[in-house]
RNA sequence: UCCCCUGUAGCUCAAUCGGUAGAGCGAGCGGCUGUUAACCGCUAGGUUGCUGGUUCGAGUCCAGCCGGGGGAGCCA
């Protein structure tokens, strides 16, 4: 039962014994002394293969080994050896190899060693991960879900279970996917509509755009929560940095102000770039050289510059002043658009950029009204955030949240909510009220930003997007 | 949802003005070599996304449908 994994074979010394277990990438053969074959096995555990050096005089030698291809399973019984040979310190020189799983057809097995297309291998999703690029992906999705945990822990955040399904119609943040059990060719009416009191919750439900609203009744009796779950969009996007399934992370910080709120964005994603270039050295390196070139010096950069912030009012000043041609116009009041984002972010500024105070009409009802005349804005703000990183456009977006019942019920009016359907969360403001500040990352613009992964379906295992649900 | 590009061997792509379907990689077989993006030779592999139209003749032109990509919007 006991074998060695790959990782710590490669790190072990000359002369041990060892049973290593994984798959094929490639095998080379030699005529020489009586037969002999290279295997690189992969198991997962480090970006590198091992290399297993076969000799002629193996039992199986003609009989299985020379037959060998790319992803069968194998279990080799050896000693570690230094490599005699280039490109690797040491390797196993095999004194048994038992066969576990064939490839049943070499000639169609779907990713033999070779070079895919990203697009391909899309199709492929239940084997791409045998891949060196896709491996490394998952190894660093895995770090960096490990490193938000980690870096919430240890200052006393707690992770929150948000729910995933919701009955509340009220996050604002985009077309959701209803969920519901009601036989959909023969849906109950009930005065001209659906009557959803004959349906699984006796209510419509949909599941969560965010967790937020959630996570807040938390923040507001346990100081420091985050929520790490899936959210989901039922928007119409096909771009590369959309996903109907996607990954968010959102803190939640009691007593707290917008400049706290972006302080922790910055600690948050400064600690996450240096902990995978650290304990994912290896993947890292391979991004590096085959994904984008210059990527760690890129993440270098980022890590030792101090974030700018930039108040929205001036963000436009500077937009307007720049001596170049957008598409969409600039102006005070109107959101900005990528090539805005990605002006400032890439071009002007070249680090990532925290935009501040947005006019509250291009924002949502809870964030937080400034006072009037804040940054010298020729009309009313809120304290809004967005974080722009190069490459990548819009990474954070957060708020200090509004946490006077006034204020929010005046915004409430103002937008046409029904302050009904926000009772719970208007609860929070009548019963112990605090300032607080919160924001969402999404997780996998995140692993683009740290592997130079062009697009996002590539970064998820199984990508779910208008009209691809496979797998 | 909008704009643009695209669909030919397992994969990546050629195929001139509409005139008999080609290569590389991968795979199989053989050769050579402590090999490592190996190398050399041979072999197999095709309803050109689908349906219809124009034509003596369609991978190529036209229409519709389906799939893929890039950009935009929406956002994280």
């Amino acid at each position: 039962m006991a074998w060695t994994k790959i990782k710590d074979a490669l790190a072990a010394s000359p002369g041990t014994e060892c049973t290593i277990k994984g798959w094929v990438r490639t095998r080379r053969d030699s005529k020489a002394a009586g037969g002999l074959s290279f295997i690189a096995v992969h198991d997962g555990t480090c970006h590198d293969a091992i290399q297993v050096v076969a000799k002629g005089e193996l039992d199986n030698y003609e009989s299985e080994v020379v037959k060998l291809t790319t992803a069968c399973a194998v279990e080799v019984d050896g000693v570690l050896a230094e490599s005699k040979g280039q490109g690797q310190s040491v390797e196993v020189q095999a004194s048994a190899i038992r066969v576990i799983g064939w490839v049943e057809d070499p000639d169609t097995y779907p990713v033999p060693q070779k070079r895919h297309t990203m697009e391909y291998l899309r199709e492929q999703a239940h084997l791409r991960v045998r891949t060196n690029t896709f491996g490394a992906v998952a190894r660093v999705r895995h770090a960096l879900a490990a490193g938000v945990h980690r870096f919430f822990d240890e200052r006393d955040y707690y992770y929150v279970h948000t729910p995933i399904i919701t009955g509340s119609d009220c996050e604002g943040a985009g077309e959701m996917f209803r969920v519901s059990t009601l036989d959909m060719l023969n849906v109950p009416t009930a005065e001209g509509g659906v009557d959803y009191d004959q349906d699984f919750f006796g209510k419509e439900a949909n599941l969560t755009v965010s967790g937020q609203l959630n996570v807040e009744t938390y923040c507001s009796a346990l100081s420091r929560v985050y929520t790490f779950g899936p959210t989901f969009r039922a928007e119409n996007s096909n771009t590369s940095r959309h996903l109907a399934e996607f990954w968010m992370i959102e803190p939640e910080i009691a007593f707290a102000d917008l400049s706290d709120n972006w302080a922790l964005a910055e600690e948050m994603l400064k600690y996450l770039l240096d902990d995978v270039l650290t304990r994912r050295a290896d993947d890292m390196a391979f991004f590096d050289l085959r994904i984008e070139k210059g990527l760690i010096d890129r993440l270098k950069h980022v890590i030792e510059t101090p974030f700018r912030v930039l108040p929205y009012t001036e963000a436009i000043d500077i937009l307007s002043k720049a001596n170049k041609r957008f598409e969409y116009p600039v102006e005070w009041g109107l959101d900005m658009q990528s090539e805005h984002e990605r002006y400032l972010t890439e071009e002007h500024f070249k680090q990532p950029v925290v935009v501040i105070n947005y006019p509250k009409q291009i924002k949502a009802f809870y964030m937080r009204m400034n006072d009037a005349g804040t940054d010298g804005a020729p009309g009313d703000t809120v304290a809004a955030m967005d974080i722009l990183v190069p490459g990548i456009g819009e990474i954070v977006g957060g708020s200090q949240r509004e946490e006077r019942l006034g204020a929010l019920d005046a915004r409430l009016d103002e937008m046409n909510l029904p302050k009904e359907d926000y009772w719970w969360y208007r609860d929070l403001r009548r019963y112990g009220t605090v300032p607080h500040a919160g924001f969402g990352l999404g997780f996998e613009r995140l692993i683009q930003f740290c592997t130079g992964m062009q697009n996002i379906r590539d970064v998820i295992p199984f990508p779910r997007a208008p009209r691809q649900c496979e797998f």
